[in-house]
RNA sequence: GCCCCUGUCGUCUAGCCCGGUUAGGACAUCGCCCUUUCACGGCGGCGAGACGGGUUCAAAUCCCGUCGGGGGCGCCA
């Protein structure tokens, strides 16, 4: 279920060996959408045997912050996904974080600058916004007037150097019929008239992301960028940058958003979102993938329970769905399930230890005795086809821990054909040994024989024994009546706390 | 407002390129079976080509239009 870790010779440029990557902002917790965007990447990067590079974008000073990169790594890795290149393994082509590449982008916009193909721009947010609404009123495209295009060098020099703030802006060509071949969507056609000249160094010095990303992607010999679909009119201007300094652009994809069930694109409001909410509700990593590789793409023989391995050999890019996918939560539960029950018991145990801890059912720490470890992975067993996440093992163990007999159903315990079972019950069992898996059967038989069956045994013996009138078979609970002492489950004694209690309030009721 | 993307069961999708299918599968839902219970599991049912025009003997499939959904038009990424 581990992605198998195929090391590649690095191969930096250009030379067959594609290099794809995964570029988020440290701005927020890893949304699934992203993570889908990842994961299409890294099966692409894989099944080509490819690498897969990660790349932290944090440009924007004021919403960047270092935790969500440290919290991004850890929820990655927890993912499965493992990249070949990034800012907490290096590589040969960092560095990996954008912050750290400021004399990079500077480089560059020298070389656009002499070449004529960028200019400064002294435009204030004003004029901007100004102009912005104005070309809106008119119901004209609003875009950069290219007011500043045309300034004389002089001019330039001398408002430079009285300290002028500046940005620096790209001169974006106006090709009426510019058209690149998409990977997921096939030939995109635009007009680059209605683009206008974009800003690439801000005035803070800042790269802005259409040209941080070009710059970027090219220097680590990015050769593939699947992404999402709110980047398709920006691809246009990035490919105009290649092609101004001079460069073979990447081969690009566009991947349709992921929405909720109201069809809006998939936010906090329709439930778990990040990658650290679905880890905390029980959910497999390998469980996620699985489904989130589903959304949107369809395994060619219809089989949809699929190991990483699967995954990496059956995803086809040029397969993926043009249109938005809606996240089903009922869709992942079952797959998450699937998973869960191919999976060997004992692990299960220790993925869900977290969640028998917090129910307190197990002391946090504490290591468990080889008896008390074989109990466990044996109800694991018993359970395990029921656990929709890790997270229900403590509900599912309940009747094991805690013995709180439903009240309703009391009254049919006192019922006249009960009574032989009780009357059987405490004469086999009134001592304080625990019960044997052996005498229990052997207490089955006997009772059998002695007439106590049917309606008049398991339903009663159940309620008694376990406080449900629902729940696992009997018969595959006897294997766990002799619990280790430690879970102090306190079994034996269930038949004659419950009499007691019925006693007591027949007395109540009686008086 | 302008530009771009997109539209098959409730949901994810196959089929579309290369017209002829009872439009296939999965999740959900419903029913039956299994089970002296619940669940699991097995079997079955319900359920769809946004709409309107063309082209054609024949359209989910090709063409045009309409409508719906989404994205973009930033010194955000």
């Amino acid at each position: 279920m581990k992605p198998p870790r195929k090391r590649v010779k690095i191969d930096p440029y250009r030379g067959g060996s594609m290099r794809v990557r995964f570029a988020p902002s440290p701005t927020g917790y890893v949304h699934v959408g992203n993570v889908r965007t990842a994961l299409f990447n890294y099966l692409l990067a894989r099944q080509r045997g490819g690498l897969f590079l990660l790349r932290i974008e944090d440009t924007d000073v004021e919403r960047s912050r270092k935790s969500y990169e440290e919290g991004l790594i850890e929820d990655m890795k927890w993912l499965g996904v493992k990249w070949e290149e990034g800012p907490d393994i290096g590589g040969p082509l960092g560095p990996y974080r954008q912050s750290e590449r400021s004399e990079l982008y500077r480089e560059y916009v020298d070389l656009l600058l002499e070449k004529k193909m960028a200019y400064h721009c002294f435009c204030t947010p004003e004029t901007l916004e100004r102009e912005r609404e104005e070309a809106l009123a008119k119901g004209e495209t609003p875009r950069y007037s290219g007011r500043c295009r045309n300034l004389t060098p002089e001019e330039v020099k001398e408002r430079l150097d009285r300290g002028e703030e500046s940005a620096v802006r790209f001169k974006m060509p106006d090709d009426k019929d510019f058209h690149y071949p998409d990977l997921v969507r096939g030939d995109l056609l635009f007009d680059l008239s209605l683009f206008g000249d974009f800003v690439i160094l801000r005035s803070n010095g800042q790269p802005a992301y259409n040209y941080a990303v070009v710059i970027d992607d090219h220097l680590m010999g990015v050769t593939d960028v699947i992404r999402g679909e709110d980047h398709i009119s920006n691809t246009p201007k990035q490919i105009k940058l290649y092609e101004a300094f001079g460069w073979t652009p990447p081969r690009f994809g566009h991947l349709a958003l992921v929405l909720g069930q109201d069809g809006s694109p998939l936010s906090k409001r329709h439930g778990a979102t990040s990658l650290n909410q679905f880890r905390a509700l029980g959910y497999l990593p390998e469980a996620l993938v699985n489904y989130l590789a589903l959304l949107g793409w369809a395994p060619p023989e219809g089989e949809e329970i699929l190991s990483w391995e699967e995954l990496i050999r059956l995803f086809d890019i040029s397969k993926v769905s043009k249109s938005g996918a809606t996240f089903d939560y009922q869709k992942l539960n079952w797959i998450n399930r699937k998973h869960l029950s191919q999976l060997p018991s004992e692990q299960v145990l220790s993925l869900a230890l977290p969640f028998l801890e917090e129910a307190e059912y197990i002391e946090k720490g504490r290591k468990l005795s080889p008896d008390e470890q074989k109990w466990l992975v044996q109800a694991v067993e018993i359970v395990k086809a029921n656990l929709v996440t890790l997270a229900d093992l403590p509900k599912e163990l309940e009747l094991f821990f805690q013995y709180r007999p439903d009240e309703a159903l009391l009254p049919e315990l006192r019922e006249e054909a009960v009574s032989p079972l009780w009357n059987f019950l405490e004469e086999k069992f009134s001592g304080d040994s625990p019960i044997t898996a052996q005498e229990f059967i052997s207490f089955l038989q006997e009772a059998k024989g002695k007439g106590i069956k049917g309606k008049a045994l398991f339903h009663p013996l159940r309620v008694i024994l376990t406080g449900c009138g629902s729940g696992v078979e009997l018969d595959k609970l006897i294997n766990l009546l002799g619990a280790p002492e430690a879970f102090n489950l306190g079994l034996k004694r269930r038949p004659l706390l419950l009499k007691e209690r019925i006693q007591e309030a027949k007395g109540r009721a009686g008086r």
